[in-house]
DNA sequence: ATCGCTATCTAACAGTTGTTAGTTTTGATT
DNA sequence: AATCAAAACTAACAACTGTTAGATAGCGAT
């Protein structure tokens, strides 16, 4: 028996998850009951557990989508023939589109991980270490080449994720500067640090 | 009647705020409950509201006495006469200081105020969004002078604030990387970033 | 119309939450 | 040694937590 579609292509489940998003990143995943998520679902909270299997599923099934798309992209990048500086470009700019288009997902996985339960925790942090060791791999290669400037690619990387990751906080505001602006000046600020 | 100094020049309600300073880092403040809090400080729950009046009001402390170390600061580098560039550096590598010295202290500022019962929440953010508009003036400055490159200020700001806030993620870590070397890093990455 | 299967509902569970009331202990000052 | 306030304790509160059990309603296929 298939799954109801409430819309097109979207399960109930997929519904439950997407709100959830929205209340975990309004009022942290703590603070976010399952009857304020019932409530915004427009359902009692135990008809919740008919497509779900816990609060914390949810919470895994969103950090690990965002992982796994970025990883992906990662590869796709990493098979690329482009300049290591063009790489991280390319990356950067990701970055920013996800945190612009799936700004709920990204601040989530971003910012309540930690509520995730072992083994799922532990899982999430390898491939959090081991994606930021492969953009310090790029950009040790950059350096190698003469392309950047000689910067421990550690700091690089935790300064690159770091201030994409503070577009939250331009998501949260009134937005007098446009998602373009931001972007471009963005790239530019960090290209332009890593530039020899 | 004087409070009592448990150790030199150290109360007790100074003690909770601190115990708690560290367990909300480690748990949320919203999954750190009144009896871990007692635990830690060796005492049972009930006890604690003998030095503090609520939960929130931790959070108040913890978020207002960081919230004016940094504006003081920016006062007196204001009142200085060094040039936007200098300016920047001194106020990055303040930031950075205090996310080594004071972690426990701004990482809850940084992530928990969302947590603050109103009034202060808005107050908070009044005086967080009027402090970031006082560094965005700084860089305005630095472009009109020709001492900085033409970026975004907003944009600018926020990069450099949030790639210092991402030394949590150092902190956590297994620290490879000394706190000299992720200082002189960083404060390179967002000055040569900046420069004309 | 009736079957079978979902999805929803109500009610309840056992545990935890921040906090208060009332009592007892502690320890410095007299 | 007596006093007295500060600070600790025990016990309890009402509200809320994630989750389960069991009954009921909805609905497509026979």
């Amino acid at each position: 028996m298939a799954k109801i579609r409430i819309k097109k292509n979207t399960t109930k489940k997929e519904v439950i998850i997407e709100k959830a998003a929205k209340l975990f990143r309004e009022k942290g995943f703590g603070a976010a009951s399952m009857r304020d998520l019932a409530e915004v679902v427009g359902v009692e909270a135990a008809s919740l557990y008919n497509h779900i299997q816990s609060k914390s599923e949810i919470l895994q099934a969103i950090c690990f989508k965002v992982a796994n798309e970025f990883i992906s992209h990662l590869e796709a990048v990493e098979r690329s023939n482009d300049s290591t500086l063009k790489k991280m470009e390319i990356i950067i700019r990701f970055h920013i589109k996800m945190m612009l288009e799936q700004y709920e997902y990204v601040y989530i996985s971003d910012h309540e991980w930690r509520h995730l339960p072992e083994p799922y925790l532990s899982n999430f942090l390898n491939q959090r270490r081991s994606y930021r060791k492969r953009l310090s791999d790029i950009i040790e290669q950059g350096i190698a080449k003469n392309e950047m400037k000689n910067i421990e690619p550690y700091v690089a990387v935790l300064t690159i994720l770091s201030a994409i990751s503070g577009i939250e906080s331009w998501q949260r505001s009134r937005k007098t500067t446009s998602a373009e602006t931001l972007e471009a000046s963005m790239v530019k600020y960090l290209i332009e640090g890593l530039k020899k």
